[in-house]
Order: C-alpha cells, then structure tokens, then sequence
DNA sequence: CACTCGTTTCACAAAGTTGTGAAGACTGTG
DNA sequence: CACAGTCTTCACAACTTTGTGAAACGAGTG
C-alpha cells in the first residue's frame, strides 16, 4: 500500500519517460544503459538499490552494475551505502549533471583541436579548403565561449527567480 | 605535377583531419560515412565528384551515393551536374552548415518535450522525482532559448570583423 | 536506338554494440 | 570462520550498424 502524503505517479506512464528519455540520449552517444538508470532514478522519488532499478528497467544485476560504475565515474549519479546493510543506494546528486554536461562537456573543444590541425595541414586560409575550415574551427571556438558563460547565466536566471542553489561541498 | 600557384597541402595530415573530424562527428550520432565525405569534400579546394571522394576515402561507390544522398537532402553538400559529362561534382554550400546543425537541430526541444511529459507524468512538482525532472526540463528550456540566439551573435560578430557574409537566395 | 559511363539499389557479410547468465569476489554476521 | 547476500567480472549470444559487390538503372551520344 503506497504512502498517501504525496501523489502516486502512474507507474506506466512514468516507465514511458524514462524510456524515452535514454533514447533520446543514447541518439547523442550516450551509453544507452546508463541513460535508462540515470532517468529511472531520477523520476523515483527516494533512492533506489540496484535491485530496485534492475526490477523497475527489467535488467540483469550485471546491466545495473555496469551502468552504475559509468555514471558515478562522472559524478551523474552517487552511491551511498546503506547502513546495517550489504546494499547501496543510489541517487542524485544535488548538482544537477544536465549543467555539467552541456557546459564542462568539452564537445566543441574536441572539434576545435581537430579542426586547428586541418587548418594547418591545409596551409591556413592560403587554400580554399583551408579557409573553409577555419571558418569552421572559428565558429565552434564561438559556440564555445558563448557556452562556457552559460552555466553562470543559468545560475543568474535562476537567483532571480527566487530559487535556491545548493553549492558543491 | 600540382598547380603552383598554392600552396600543396600534405596529403597525409589532411587525410587525418577528415577521418578525425568524421570520426568526432560520428561519436555524437552523425553517420560515419556522410561525415567522411562532408570533410573529404570541404577541405578540398575543388569541388568533388563521386569518384574522386571514392578514391580519397578508399570507399565504393555505393558508400559514396548513400553518403551524398543524406548530405544533399538536408542542404549540407551541393551537387552540381558538370557540363558535358555524366559526373556530378559535389561541393560545400555557400551558408555553413554547422550554423544550421548547431542552432536547428532540435535537439534540446527533443528533450524538453519528453521531459515535460515526465514532469506530467510525475504530478509536477508535488513529487521529488517530479521537482527533479521539472528542474531539467526549465535548464533544457533555458538552453534552447540561449541557442536560439546564437545565430544571431555569431553573425553580428563577424559583421563587426569585416567578414562579408554571404546571404542565402 | 543501341552503347557507354556513371549512379543507384539491394542482399549480404563483416564488424561493432549491448546485455545476459554464470561464476567469482568481497563483506559483514552468526 | 563458514555462510549468505551483493556486487563485479567475463565469455558469449543476439542484435544493430555499416559498407561491399553485383546487378539494375538512366541519361547522353554516336
């Protein structure tokens, strides 16, 4: 019997989010396991052990395993053992990864490295191709920088908004 | 014996960027072989035909056609028939495409609009699970609005470089 | 209107990914 | 110190993706 203070979501409804939201993240190369445990942790309302989020997802212990290994490496999940208990519980952290991972992604970085020796090994804008790709490289060294002050806006928007900001440790 | 009057790039190094950048390409969802022939063609100083990209690529032609077939269709590469001849030579787009992936992509609203369904979905905010979702979908929100944008920093910028800037047709 | 060169389509093979089951390892408890 | 409950590792099987070769197609040309 589910506890009445607060609303039962529905279950199936619920599942179809965390489905479809790994999906829409395993499409940008995310590993697709670990998105579905990131999202069903995420939606439950307390912390889950790797039992629970096996059951809830329909997966071998072994998936969970694997999935929770990658996740806490990056700090996306965290584990915590549960006293008087072989078991852990995992939850989110109070500094919502979604931050992280648009801004300290390093995504565009790699293109700029990349693309800095192409324009190189093209001799610089000396050669049509060359150009090209420095246009290209400048762009992304744009996209960047409007990225890396981002997360600052975001905090700035929420602050005036009246929202309260847990701070790291 | 190449045209002296530019520079000859090494073919190697060039040769390692296009496969490079490809690669980073495909590592967030782009397919491999469209991003190969995008590269190949844009850091050459010509435009292409199939059978040129086939040869610098070490692919067959059906790679070629499948690659160029994907490209064109969302305006990333131009064909053009040659005159005189059956070929088709395939060069870049006047407007840069990574503009238009960046700023069009959809991406974000992908999540958001599976995210709201999640904070429905979980009552809102009545629910932690729902508080947490919600939480995600305003900075996906917020994201989207600062990418919208975008494009239109970028080109005030490079107006302010002197860049001319092409406009489409 | 048949020929030729280039492009496209299609069935399939190679390669890569992903998750499973089973065995192993670790840890606290009786 | 043996046992039981969890978590982890590993070899493998199912599935997916990707690119190839071969055949079909189609547009100019003589």
């Amino acid at each position: 019997m589910p506890d009445d203070r607060r609303p039962t979501p529905d279950e199936d409804e619920v599942h179809l989010f965390v489905e479809r939201m790994a999906m829409a993240f395993a499409d940008v190369g995310f590993p697709r396991m670990a998105a579905r445990v990131l999202f069903a942790v995420m939606s439950a309302d307390d912390p889950l052990t790797a039992a629970e989020i096996g059951d809830r997802l329909g997966v071998s212990a072994a998936a969970v395993s694997g999935a929770v290994r990658y996740l806490t490496q990056f700090g996306m999940l965290v584990r915590e053992p549960v006293k008087g208990s072989r078991r852990d519980r995992y939850r989110m952290p109070d500094n919502p990864w979604y931050e992280a991972t648009v801004t300290k992604t390093g995504l565009y970085k790699n293109f700029i490295d990349i693309s800095s020796a192409g324009v190189e090994a093209l001799h610089g804008p000396a050669t049509p191709g060359g150009e090209r790709v420095a246009e290209m490289r400048d762009f992304f060294l744009f996209v960047q920088e409007e990225i890396d002050s981002l997360g600052e806006r975001w905090r700035a928007r929420r602050a005036a908004a009246g929202h309260h900001r847990r701070t790291a440790p």
